[in-house]
RNA sequence: GGGUUUGUGGCGGAAUGGCAGACGCGCUGGUCUUAGGAACCAGUGAGCAAUCGUGGAGGUUCGAGUCCUCUCAAACCCACCA
């Protein structure tokens, strides 16, 4: 019976994070359904890789550990147990042999050698700039983690902050990650929420000159409107302007830089000042135009700098109002009447006048600018200024600068680790004070820790090589083929690991670059009332309860079959009992079966649902898949004698689903091959179709499978048709034209619609 | 404002352009039970009917829940992005 091992099948679901409490239905609806997708590829003969693991370290895990006065490297421990605990209670299929955690030395050791590894190929870097800062978390947060300017986790404002922080270099991949968006078998929607994080447009940069100042160079997506630029706006960081004497410019910008990320979206009117001295030319016109400092324009976005068409742009178009700047038309829109074009034509342009705006925009790039493409994505600010994380293995030397420091660099187990303005790690001198790896110097070591998502960025590479001390994982290494987990993480845990696997590819070290070849999203159970989930509105309903009544099987068939599973759905007692039933079904069915040969009957529908449930749970579709089994069990009961053979197809059938009950009733089920379709028995020897005149259904009849056409439209009885179409065992169509009085659906809307109106 | 996705019975949800509502919940009636439950059998989109029915309006097609255009609604992502 053991059938031959042969195609490795790395089915990995997003490890969970052991925080507070336990398991629940959340984590239960991605890992029961994704472990009976990793079961029946096993049972088709793959082998499957399937492990599991924890992602330790974080704010949530340290934040508990102060509010509860505790320790957050004991409370892993303890949620760790209890996670594992409950995973083997679910029946998942996983290889423990490979686990890891993501806050042991073992594992964040290699954490710290792809920083290391990033860093010595210039893709991590230390820099000066503004970033988001959490007064609440009291911590550095990436641009990823900031939700309409509040903290992804606790919801305070962000601020802004001058700050040195380490950055990952992800801008530099932004055009293979947009590229290779197209070659992954992602949902549509996460794809577009990563092409829509990354940002990019094509436009041009152009250059006004400076009469009394200097150049300014500016970024625009619609050159073409150049000749309705009547004047130039710069971010208040723009570093032109950094030095202005003027003290209402200077004002200006330190009231600017003052204002938080929200308080600057949520203020919408424009505001600006005029500069004193700075005159530029418009290369087109050759007219002279003002420059503002205003805060509606952002320094990280093109150039700093943006040309005001107020004509052609909403931005510009206030600002030119509350300060009284020209506003003037250059491109024909769709309210001018004339308009022939979808794109707009150029008006009072000189020489590129009665061009299409793209034509234009093509032509005066050349002529004027230089065309530039910008991303809206921004490099990936790593540093956090907490305890619980990876510690960044970096050496800070007076001489020498940033030295790559042993690893691991262990993280002490602080007693105090909160923070107060320093980052935690900086109170223990002992880790603080080291020696310069190069100059043997008096030294410093890096106090501040990894942004979590670095340790998920690269754990899927890691699994497989577990084990062992010397490698992080070896080139070898193969990519997910099947990546379950939550939706939440489209632009987070996504992105970067996308982006980290693509340096590492480019550096040599692995042999592809896209770690998830297939990712599903699974949808979320809602409570019973069609409301989310929360302890607030005392609403949750947990899992453990459940299993406890009903058993693991019933839980995870529930889960199976009462959803679509990338929908998800409000959860239901009733429905959960229903599949209770069923499998009480199942067994009875089971326990009376005999030694009899299946009828023809039972040959067929167990042969069309081997083939649907093959492909259903391949498709993740569990629900159509349990369905199928159903019927078969309908199918099976209905009959007098039930045979062995059929039952026992029915039982492999469901062993990925009801692991538990199937290898009670079938020992080493889950080591059996799944069952194929005798293709024999697939189609029927006679089926039903239906006959229709002028595509109206008159008549149902049976026809041997095998009939040509000639014999069906014989069979079927209707004459004088001028065209049949004959769609092979589901339907005939007889085309008596022109229509006799009984009409058409087009001829009947058209001599009604008119009376009706 | 831009993008993506989704709109199907009382409910969860099925339908490679080919019999809409598979499968199940719920409900109704029945069998069996002292009774309740369980189990089993039958029925269950609307309408007395002809017929009508997949958010709405058009279109393509012999044929549209499915494809195209517009529109309405919801969810998610992005958003003074030049």
């Amino acid at each position: 019976m053991q059938h031959k091992k042969s195609k490795r099948y790395y089915a990995l679901e997003m490890f969970p994070y052991p925080s507070g409490s336990a398991l629940h239905m959340g984590h239960f609806f991605n890992f029961a359904p994704a472990d009976t997708h990793a079961r029946f590829k096993k049972m088709c003969g793959y082998d499957v890789f399937h492990p599991m693991g924890f992602d330790a370290f974080g704010l949530p895990a340290e934040n508990h550990a102060l509010k509860t006065d505790t320790h957050p490297h004991d409370n892993t421990l303890v949620n760790m147990e209890k996670f594992r605990a409950q995973l083997d209670e679910l029946g998942g299929m996983y290889d423990w042999d490979y686990t890891l955690t993501s806050c042991f030395p073992e594992y964040y050791k290699w954490t710290q050698w792809l920083f290391l590894e990033l860093f010595n190929a210039g893709l991590a870097y230390q820099k000066e700039s503004q970033v988001n800062w959490c007064n609440s978390c009291a911590t550095v947060i990436a641009n990823e983690q900031v939700v309409s300017g509040e903290c992804e986790r606790c919801s305070t404002s962000i601020i802004k902050k001058p700050m040195k922080q380490w950055f990952f270099k992800i801008t530099e991949f932004a055009e293979e990650l947009l590229e290779g968006l197209d070659r992954i078998d992602w949902p549509e929607r996460t794809k577009s929420a990563q092409r829509n994080w990354i940002g990019k447009s094509e436009g041009a940069e152009v250059t006004f000159t400076g009469m009394e100042g200097p150049d300014i160079t500016v970024f625009t997506t619609r050159i073409d409107t150049l000749g309705g630029a009547t004047f130039i706006a710069l971010a208040p960081e723009h570093p032109l302007i950094k030095d202005d004497p003027s003290p209402s410019v200077r004002k200006y910008i330190a009231k600017s830089l003052e204002k938080t990320e929200l308080e600057r979206q949520e203020n919408k009117e424009k505001t600006g000042v005029k500069t004193d001295w700075l005159v530029v030319q418009n290369p087109m016109t050759g007219e002279q135009i003002p420059i503002f400092v205003a805060d509606y324009v952002l320094m990280g976005y093109g150039t700093g700098a943006v040309m005001g068409v107020p004509a052609h742009d909403e931005c510009d178009f206030e600002f030119a109002k509350k300060y009284n700047l020209e506003i003037r038309k250059v491109i024909k829109t769709d309210e001018d009447k004339d308009c022939i074009t979808e794109d707009g034509i150029l008006i009072n342009s000189g020489k590129y006048d009665g061009l299409a705006s793209a034509q234009a925009r093509e032509k005066m790039t050349s002529d004027l600018g230089k065309s530039r493409i910008t991303y809206r994505l921004r490099d990936w600010s790593v540093s956090r200024q907490r305890y619980w994380g990876a510690p960044i293995p970096i050496i800070h030397c007076d001489k020498c600068g940033a030295i790559p420091a042993e690893i691991p660099v262990i993280l002490p187990y602080l007693k105090d680790f909160k923070p107060k303005g320093a980052p935690p790690l900086a109170n223990d001198k002992e880790f603080l004070n080291a020696t310069c790896p190069k100059c043997k110097g008096d030294a410093h070591r890096d106090v501040e820790t990894l942004d979590t998502f670095v340790c998920s960025s690269w754990y899927f590479l890691r699994y497989p090589y577990a084990n062992r001390d010397d490698v992080p994982f070896e080139k070898s290494v193969q990519p997910v083929d099947v990546y379950v987990g939550g939706a939440e993480h489209s632009v987070m845990h996504l992105l970067y690991a996308r982006f980290v696997v693509k340096a590492l590819y480019k550096m040599g070290h692995i042999g592809f670059d896209e770690p998830f070849k297939r990712m599903i999203h699974q949808g979320m159970i809602l409570a019973p009332d069609g409301q989310k989930m929360a302890k607030s509105k005392g609403n949750t309903v947990s899992p453990d309860g459940y299993i406890k009544e009903f058993g693991s099987d019933v839980v995870r068939l529930y889960m199976l079959f009462g959803f679509n599973y990338v929908d998800g759905g409000p959860w239901s007692d009733g429905a959960l009992r229903s599949t209770a039933k069923f499998i009480d079904r199942v067994k009875r069915v089971f326990d009376n079966k005999s030694d009899t040969k299946p009828s023809p009957e039972i040959e067929h529908i167990r042969a069309t649902t081997i083939k649907a449930v093959r492909e259903d749970l391949d498709s993740f579709s569990f629900n159509t898949a349990v369905a199928r089994c159903m019927e078969f069990v309908n199918a099976l009961m209905a009959e007098k004698q039930v045979p062995a053979e059929a039952v026992i197809d029915l039982i492999k059938l469901l062993a990925p689903m009801i692991p538990v009950t199937a290898e009670k009733l079938l020992p080493g089920v889950h080591d059996m091959p799944f069952p194929v379709a005798n293709e024999k028995f697939l189609t029927k020897a006679e089926a039903e179709i239906v006959v229709q005149v002028n595509s109206k259904i008159t008549d149902r009849i049976t026809i041997p499978t095998n009939a040509t056409q000639e014999q069906v439209e014989k069979l079927a009885g209707v004459t004088g048709a001028q065209k049949v179409i004959y769609i092979a065992g589901k339907l005939i169509n007889f085309l008596v034209w022109p229509l006799p009085p009984i009409v058409g659906k087009s001829k009947e809307k058209s001599e009604g619609r008119p009376s009706e109106k």
